[in-house]
DNA sequence: ATATGTGCAAATTATTTGCAGCGTA
DNA sequence: TACGCTGCAAATAATTTGCACATAT
């Protein structure tokens, strides 16, 4: 699923980037493609870490106004997890999955429920909002742990 | 509703402070009873300020420090809604309300569904798991701007 | 050519902590 | 009395911004 999420998300990118006369620079893109690689939840510094390693010339602040622009543009989402610091995530363009964490094994299930979405809307609409994004996790524990199949590890 | 959860909330900070030697302090009632009656997100300097409208002499410190007491207590639950610094809210003892956020004013309204509820009891019942606690925040724009709650309030 | 973008360092903002004196159990 | 608590101020930590120079269009 990677390629094809990444290309549509670099389409939007571009397209963001001429609506508002932005410029392409090299470390936007190295910025940009370093987001996507990780393809996880990274912070800052993290991030700039992974960017430094090819190019140790690129900034702090360089890191974060890219980030705010990824995040206007739309591809990227910034999430506060309590940890006192952002981290952010590519977006998810057409799909409005969720997770559903499993506290037992930390396995994260993915899902996808049309009703939940439906609902939202009416909730959103009831107090005159139009919604714009959402965040929906469900932590709970297995049945059965010793049936767990993956009580090994994930991350 | 107010009454009977607040009771219900001291009587568990009570029954806290007891099992670990927390001392009750002057600035502790004040602060949990101020704490209590805004009932809403309130952030460390929303509540100082209550505070301090009824004893001038206490310090951020010790909002800070009590309100930290007070989320291990279990009594308070400390958001993080990307504003840059964290809110408080009464914990919900028995009930699951969600949150809509207005990303045009900033209102937090609360809501709770009975259809989502149940419908996170199937998606995971599905995967075997028992819900044990979630996270859903939604996040929208005024569809009319002029009407939001909270317009006057801003920087 | 000109409007943007970059890197550095300094400014802000929010949070956390050390410490001397105070107050509760 | 003894241990915890408070207030102040200073230390951290993360984020944001001003500015002089560099660069994309």
């Amino acid at each position: 699923m990677g390629t094809t999420r990444d290309d549509a998300l670099r389409q939007r990118l571009a397209a963001y980037m001429a609506s508002k006369s932005k410029k392409s620079t090299r470390q936007r893109e190295l910025i940009f493609e370093c987001f996507l690689g990780l393809d996880r939840h990274v912070s800052l510094q993290e991030l700039l870490d992974r960017v430094q390693d090819r190019d140790p010339g690129v900034g702090y602040a360089t890191v974060y106004r890219t980030m705010k622009l990824l995040t206007e543009a739309g591809v990227a989402e910034e999430r506060h997890f309590g940890e006192g610091m952002a981290r952010w995530e590519p977006a998810d363009l057409d799909e409005h999955h969720d997770h559903l964490i499993c506290t037992t094994c930390g396995h994260i299930f993915e899902f996808e429920d049309e009703l939940i979405e439906s609902r939202q809307h009416q909730v959103a609409d009831a107090h005159g909002l139009v919604i714009q994004r959402h965040r929906h996790e469900i932590y709970g524990a297995c049945r059965e742990p010793v049936g767990c199949p993956r009580n090994a590890s994930s991350s």
